[in-house]
DNA sequence: TATAGATAATTCATATATGAAACGTTTTCG
DNA sequence: CGAAAACGTTTCATATATGAATTATCTATA
């Protein structure tokens, strides 16, 4: 006798639920990181223009840290401006190009950064054990091929 | 012999590529979603709202709209009023409460958002494309562990 | 070389989000 | 009953993001 499954769901719907997971899982990461930086007087957006600064070893145009956060150069003005207020960014002048402006990094810009970089690295301990019943490698192969 | 593994990653920069990448993919998405809801003059926050006003099937208390959608009672405030402005949504008296104000859709809203239900069904079918090589139950799981 | 176009940064308007403070209304309880 | 607490919404200040318009400078070329 032919049977009914009950609550079967379609495929649209699993795809949809996947899709809203995917979104959702990437907020909460974002929200835990926003957490633990905020203990060291950061936010990802400030923590994330310091990385850059920091692994480029030498002020930056405000142009190329555009380039580097992926959004667009007014963001940055505003950025910048907020991270010069707590003191962990300097403005300098570009001698090569009277219109450009670098990005340089203070003592206490570098220390901040540090400081959130320890707090970042938490959470990525955190969230690897979140997912240790999990393939890591097929799901970065998944999530890579997402763009 | 001995061979030393070159460009070996450790642990650790795994675990932050895939944190990283979970973050990117959930951004991706969105930016997907808000491409081709921008196409029926729709944001994701504003076709957001109006699903679960649909959903609902009545007018709802703002405080009701917030908590539905994960945010701030002020945030509901203010996309209130663009959706209003964009007469999607009426707000109307509650008679049982005098300091409720509840959400109702307008007839031009179910519109809305019901184009905008196709072109998320559009973007949901292209990201189940490009996810067709994974284990769709293995990442609905490790997604759904994440909080 | 003069100028037209490209480029760097900023300003402005706007959207989305949070959290604190203010305001009116409702509920609770001494 | 009436005061205090709780609740619902709004307002304000702020952070983050986008995109258009503006200003200053630089570069290429007619």
């Amino acid at each position: 006798m032919k049977r009914f499954r009950i609550q079967q769901s379609g495929q649209g719907e699993q795809d949809r639920q996947l899709m809203f997971s995917l979104v959702n899982a990437g907020r909460a990461i974002e929200q835990r990181l926003e957490d633990a930086l905020a203990g060291v007087g950061l936010s990802l957006a400030k923590f994330g223009a310091l990385t850059h600064l920091m692994e480029a070893g030498e002020p930056l145009n405000l142009s190329e840290c555009a380039k580097k956060m992926t959004c667009v150069r007014s963001n940055i003005t505003q950025l910048m401006d907020r991270l010069e207020a707590d003191g962990l960014v300097r403005r300098v002048d570009d001698p090569q190009d009277r219109r450009a402006v670098r990005a340089a990094v203070t003592e206490l810009g570098a220390e901040r950064q540090a400081a959130g970089a320890k707090e970042v690295a938490k959470v990525q301990a955190a969230l690897a054990a979140t997912l240790n019943g999990t393939d890591h490698g097929a799901l970065q192969r998944a999530l890579s091929a997402i763009k």
